[in-house]
Parts: C-alpha cells; sequence; structure tokens
DNA sequence: TGGCTTATACTTATCCTGAGCATAATCGAA
DNA sequence: TTCGATTATGCTCAGGATAAGTATAAGCCA
C-alpha cells in the first residue's frame, strides 16, 4: 500500500493523539429541550476512548449507561474536531473530540448522579422564536450586530457582514431559518459578543445572554440542535423523545420545542396522519383543560416499511 | 471540571491513538463521476494527521494539495470510526479514521503523480442505474439475495431478510431509492457477497462484481456517494464539478452520473431555472450536435443571497 | 430538402401546502 | 342550565409545485 499520500508511519507514535467522546444527550419534557450537562451546568458529557471499547459508539454507551443506569437509545455521530491546543504549547499531545447526538426521555435517566438536565435555550436563548424573542433581546441583538458589521474597515466588508448577519439571524424582512444554529454561534463567536470568544482572546465587550461553557462544548451543542432540527423534517425521529403514548398536541408541542417554531396545528396533524406516523391506541387522555384528545403511539412498523425520502429531482420514469 | 463522566486524564496517554485522514476526492468527467485512488486503484489516498497540521482539514488539504498540485477546493467532513485493530492484537495502538467528501474537477489535478482517477461505478456497479442494470447482474444479485434471506434460521427472519434487501435494492415493485447506497454496501457485506467480508471472515463464495478495496475503503466510499447523492438536492453542489461555462445538458448529465438515474429533462431546467441558480453567458456551445445550446454560469450570488432551505414544517405565522 | 438530434416553450392534471372556517367535546363559573 | 373558555378535529379553498407530455425551433448532414 505504498503511494505518494502514505507518509511512512513508523513515525505514527510520535504523531499519537488521545480522543474524547463528546455526548449531545437530548430529551424533552413538557414542551422544553434539556440536554444533559456536568460540571455544574457549564461541559457537556466526555469521556476519553479506550482500548477496552470495541468501537466509537461502544465507548459513548458504555460511559452514558454507567453514567444515567439506563441503556442509551437512538444515537448518532455529529462531528469530528481537533483541539488546536489551547491548553499548551506545541508540546501538548493533539486531542480529537468525537461528538455524538443522543436522545432519550429525561425520566429513564436514574438519580444520584453528578449530571443535570438543563434546558437548551439557557445556552441559546435567541434560538427560541417560539413566542418571539424578548424585545431587549431582541434589540441588544441586533445592535450588536450593526455595531460588528459597521467596524469593518471597508463599506464592502461592512455590508457584507451585515448581509451575512441578516441572513443566518433573519433581519431585514427576512425569513428566521431554525436550522442556522452554528452558523449563528460562529457568528457571535466571531464578533465577539459571547463568553467564549473573548475567553479565547478577542476584545473584551459586554457579550450577550447565553450561558457559556468549557472548551468548544456549545459549539458543539450548537452542531447537536442544528442537526437535530433538520432531521426532524424527513426522519421520524421526534419518537425518541416522546413516551410511549401521546396526544398529537404533545407530539406538535416537542417538535416546537425543537425547532424553536410555532406550527399550524390542523396542517401539522394532517401531515402526521398522511405520512401514517401513528395509530390511535383506543384510550383518551386524561386531565386535560378542554376536549379530551386522542392518544397516539408511534408505528414502528413505518421504519421497516419503507425507507423515507426526500426527492428533489425531477426523476424520469422510463 | 470534575464529575461522574470524565475519567482520570492521567491515563490518556496509555490511550493514545493515531488518526488517519481519509479523502473520497470527486470529480465528474464526460458525465461519468471518478474518484481519486492510490495503491493500484485499490485505495483511497489518505495520511495521518499530524503535529504540524493546525486543524484536521488544513490536514488533509496539506497533503491533497501536494498530491494534485492544486488547491483543495471544496470539502465536508463525512464520517469518523474506529479501525477494530485488526492488524495487531490488543497491544497494536488504535486507529482512528476521520473521512472527507472533495469536490474538484479532474482537470485541475496535474500530472506526474501516483493517483489516478477511477469511475466510482467500478467499485459500485449496481448503483449506476442510468439505463437499468445489465440484465446479468439485476439477476445475480436478485438471486443471490434471495439465496441470503431464505438462509436465515427461521421464517421470520427470512420474511424480514428479503424485506431488507427489497427496501434497499428496490425489488417487488418498490422504489429505487439511489440514497441508500451505505445501507446496501453493509448489506452486501452483511449477506458475505463481496471481497472483503470474505477476507474478513465471512464463508467463501462467489462475489458479486465491483472491485474492492483496502481495508474500510469502500465502506467510505460508499459514505461519500450517499452524502453526495442527497445533497445535490438541496444545496448547488454539483457547480463544483463544473467548468465555468456549461449547458443545461451538461449540467443535467452531471447529476444524473451522480445520482445513478435519469431525469425529466424539461423539469429539470424548469428547476434549475426557478431557483435561478445559473445564469446565460451570452454565449452558444460550440460543436455540438443538434440544435445548439445557450451557455450557462453559476451564479455565485446564491450563496450569499439566501440560506437554501427546505422546509417539511408546516409553520405558523403568527 | 428531409431526417436526425438537441434545445426550448408551453400545457395539463394532480398533488401538496398554507391559511382559515366551522363544529365538537369537555370543564367551570354565572 | 347555560355561557364562555379551551382544546380537538373535520373540512374547504386557493395557489404553487410537480410529473408527464406535446409542440416547435434550430442546428447538422446525407
Amino acid at each position: 500500500m505504498a503511494g505518494a499520500l502514505k507518509k511512512d508511519r513508523a513515525t505514527s507514535s510520535a504523531n499519537a493523539v488521545t480522543a474524547d467522546l463528546v455526548a449531545v444527550l437530548v430529551a424533552v419534557t413538557e414542551g422544553e429541550p434539556k440536554i444533559m450537562t456536568i460540571a455544574n451546568d457549564g461541559a457537556l458529557p466526555s469521556g476519553p476512548f479506550e482500548f477496552a471499547h470495541r468501537s466509537l459508539q461502544t465507548g459513548l454507551r458504555a460511559w452514558v449507561e454507567a453514567q444515567t443506569g439506563h441503556p442509551l437509545g437512538y444515537v448518532e455521530q455529529l462531528y469530528t474536531f481537533a483541539d488546536r491546543g489551547r491548553a499548551g504549547g506545541a508540546k501538548s499531545p493533539h486531542s480529537i473530540s468525537i461528538s455524538y447526538l443522543g436522545l432519550t426521555r429525561e425520566d429513564k435517566v436514574g438519580q444520584g448522579f453528578e449530571a443535570h438536565w438543563s434546558g437548551w435555550y439557557e445556552y441559546f436563548p435567541w434560538e427560541d422564536q417560539r413566542a418571539g424573542l424578548p424585545a431587549s433581546l431582541a434589540k441588544t441583538l441586533t445592535s450588536r450586530l450593526r455595531a460588528w458589521a459597521k467596524s469593518a474597515e471597508t463599506t464592502g466588508l461592512q455590508r457584507q457582514r451585515w448581509q451575512r448577519a441578516a441572513i443566518t439571524f433573519g433581519l431585514d424582512d427576512r425569513e428566521w431559518n431554525e436550522e442556522l444554529v452554528l452558523q449563528r454561534y460562529e457568528l457571535l463567536y466571531e464578533a465577539g459578543l459571547i463568553p467564549e470568544a473573548v475567553r479565547d482572546g478577542a476584545a473584551a465587550t459586554t457579550v450577550i445572554p447565553g450561558k457559556p461553557m468549557t472548551g468548544d462544548h456549545r459549539r458543539i451543542l450548537a452542531t447537536g440542535i442544528a442537526r437535530l432540527r433538520a432531521k426532524i423534517k424527513y426522519r421520524p425521529v421526534v419518537f425518541e423523545l416522546m413516551p410511549a403514548e401521546f396526544t398529537l398536541l404533545q407530539l406538535q408541542r416537542s417538535v416546537e420545542a425543537l425547532a424553536g417554531r410555532l406550527v399550524h396545528k390542523q396542517n401539522f396533524r394532517r401531515l402526521i396522519e398522511q405520512q401514517q406516523l401513528v395509530e390511535e391506541t383506543g384510550a383518551i387522555a386524561a386531565d386535560t383543560v378542554g376536549r379530551p384528545a386522542k392518544l397516539f403511539r408511534f408505528r414502528h412498523g413505518v421504519l421497516a416499511e419503507r425507507a423515507i425520502v426526500g426527492t428533489k429531482l425531477p426523476l424520469s420514469r422510463t
């Protein structure tokens, strides 16, 4: 297996790195998305990938189970990135973080552990657009973004910056796009408007609301939220976050919680029903306000029956 | 940063691993998708992540540029997985592979290197459905899959296997889904129908057509193809593979080459034009058969103007 | 000139989506 | 008992997007 691209592996041990497994573990409780945090809510759970682990996912599952007392259900890989050795100098070994998105239910997690569930909008207040943004936050955000754009060297750059801010944050009559979680975080980081940026050397300014995290953890969380918001649109993953039986309104509230936006009730039901994602249990929800709702359960069959598609190509029949 | 999840890092050096960067480098030439290969077309280009690299992407770009003599354009991360130490025993250090998808043009790559461009359908003959499958291949595939299903212990398992095969391969009047590249590869691997499976210990049988690769490289390639096939539907990435000017038919042929399916010509143009992805150059294609076509170029502006969305939620206005 | 090939314009039926109206079922207070 | 508040659920309707095709234009070559 020679080849110009294949460096001599004799040097490999000198290039050894350590690999960390980081988890964005999500649950939705009473219409609020939660994430598992440790270290006084300032970090995502993470542990080293060890020899004993047969695979990366095995490693992740191993310590999450040890942590929560319950087996991990749905898991998917998010992203891998290398720390820019901010701790030590060139001598310190590189560290690689491999992040995962996991979906569970809060009540499935045992007590007596050091981890907590935190609301994810505590870390990203601007991402919750269900009731619109609080006027104060909207005002600060806009003015800070405008100031950042203005502070560019040339008018060309100023326009570019403002256009980028307007697109990602839905300003100037643009649509809000809930999937741009990571782009928004990275813009705020570049603009020096969040604590992590200041920590990493940006000019100190008054930062924007939203709890910071250690290292790149908030960036990883943003990646996880973005992935989840995109995925609920074309895969039936919300059901991983629902109890066995639920009303359509509860389902809707969960989707809204994740997306950070409100959906049209009647059309939402039509969508769910026409895709035959759920079936009635026959039971009726108790202790509710208003007309009692039917209870539904997820039709696990759909996973086997079809490979859910979303074609956007004008395919030809012949 | 204590926490039940955070193992003691004093042991980290004992858990050191090496990280490989693997590239699925794609080009489309004359309506055929190509990938860059080394080692007599049996491997994807790959190189170790080194201390000198500031980031993973930097590392990847570094050696790809060294290889092709041209800067790498569009790059995105694919997936990270850990080798199950198949080479040595428990003593051998874990190796992690971080794979990337890169898009270029064949003519941008310099000569005099050890790498080649190979047609990607040499590795996945069954993925090219543009002209339908060759009858012989279709027949072998179906009969082998049926045999595999039949060989299960119980009738329940047999039915399950056949259902899975039918869904992924579009049998029994099901639709062919071009995005299931990885699922198809993994099914064939499990069924022991490809050389890599036999190499890894499956019972020796006559394998199905399609060139094998070292290690997990064919699996990585499948991941890259799947990702690209999905992405061309909602992001304007095809244009990374096109020359500066092209006719709509050339664009269509490229899309078809990637998707492995034919598209409806008139509707394809309408789709492209209504999204305003291209603009006329004013010039006309030369030396063609039939009526000469207008030349178009990609409107780079769209990247800045909008964040292309694909909502599937019935959002509410209020 | 007629036949072959590709380009491009237009049509038609159908399905999907956004938006809203209308009615049903329950509870609690007047 | 009735009214109001609240949620559930059924249904309509217009507009836009899509699939599939027909028709015409514009080149080349025998």
